[in-house]
DNA sequence: GGCGCAATCGAACGTTCGTTTGAATGCCCG
DNA sequence: CGGGCATTCAAACGAACGTTCGATTGCGCC
């Protein structure tokens, strides 16, 4: 009677019973989630927008932060593994001989989120990941332990690419960089109000061009400050 | 016996009633909003920090809206008003011949907001205040008209600083630079997490500089896209 | 001394929250 | 056909929510 946070059924198994209410759950989720907040978001409006009782949540989740938590791992897991497997194809070429472009490991890093942005479906997860930093939470903390692997393995690469940094400047610097990328997922929508209007619309590769650029251009900011 | 949202009591006017309550639920709904966040902070939590009885909230703000109101009000407007003024004496400076250096720039934006940052009483609020980028919630909308002016006195100046860039670029260049600032407001204390640790303790005017260097180098990176 | 008023107080309002329960439902397999 | 099982369901749980109420307090001023 108590599947609690059981993975979810062979995919391929046959006509699932329900058209699936936990998928529905999932969506609903992350769509609500990501458009308010967690706290915001209450069970019964996930349920009445995925068409289900109350009570599926904790059937199949275990509780609220159990549906957070499933919502986050079905789309990070893709994405970090993306991730991975780019850097893997750097370091190869870096084995090879032709030095790691910092722009590359950007774009390696950056690029498998930014294009869920861009896609029908998860352009609410992308709102959501880009509050992870800014957001409190223990719904967050709960979850960031999926972020360590990818995080160490592109710290060391970032540390290869920029060996005239202090690590402690390194340091900051990519968490400037891991910032704009966070913002610019959570914000997309927002960037009119912010920028007052000034900036218009511009197709999604072209973000991920500036984005890129624009960190670049921070992390290879000359040692000192320089200003002033 | 309803004051509603009345103005605070001429500040010199004598010795307040009851030690303040008013400043006390003030201070009390910072820290918690920050520390927690909007939704997740109850007016029950607040007035117990504050000492205060649970209809004071709703005496003195009206609503819980309206305390987020007057505790963003308290501390943002003394920040716009440097803002303003370190901007208008670098436009007078322009005038007088001198070209405003961009870094200067970044500076009258950011470290008004910084040096709150750094001040005991100011923490809290920096936080509160680097979650307004990505967090939904209409206690937000009800309160960025204050940032109207300001944003497009400086959007002007960056434009005039930067005279090279389309403006749809310099738009989004902006909005990353605005980001950075409000992720380390947000995050300063979440760095270590998100970098692994990699980036160890700094003074906070060295976070500045490391702040205005990266924001100075994304804004002038080359147009292009450079890499790939 | 007593009126008026701003401020505080305890208590309750009606809602909504996350979670739990136990009974129905529909399907597969023996 | 019928027992077992995963799933769905309506209903209720106690707790906590934002807000409101009327009474009470304490001070300044005629």
């Amino acid at each position: 009677m108590l599947p609690r946070d059981s993975a979810q059924p062979p995919p391929g198994v046959g006509p699932v019973p329900g058209a699936d209410t936990r998928q529905r759950l999932l969506d609903a989720a992350e769509r609500l989630f990501a458009e308010r907040s967690y706290e915001a978001t209450s069970l019964r409006q996930v349920t009445a927008a995925a068409g289900a009782n109350l009570a599926a949540v904790n059937y199949h989740f275990g509780s609220k932060q159990g549906l957070f938590r499933a919502v986050f791992l079905r789309r990070i897991e893709p994405i970090n593994t993306e991730r991975m497997g780019r850097l893997a194809a750097l370091e190869a070429g870096e084995a090879a001989g032709q030095p790691v472009v910092l722009e590359e490991l950007l774009r390696a890093l950056m690029e498998p989120a930014l294009d869920l942005a861009r896609q029908e479906d998860g352009r609410w997860f992308a709102r959501l990941v880009g509050r992870a930093f800014s957001e409190p939470g223990e719904h967050w903390t709960a979850v960031d332990a999926e972020f360590h692997e990818v995080r160490s393995a592109f710290v060391r690469a970032f540390a290869r690419s920029l060996p005239h940094l202090p690590p402690t400047t390194l340091g900051w610097r990519l968490f400037f960089a891991l910032g704009v990328q966070c913002v610019l997922l959570a914000g997309a929508s927002q960037h009119q109000r912010i920028t007052g209007g000034l900036a218009g619309d511009l197709a999604p590769e072209v973000v991920l061009d500036e984005l890129v650029a624009f960190a670049a251009a921070g992390l290879r900011a000359p040692a000192g400050e320089p200003g002033t």
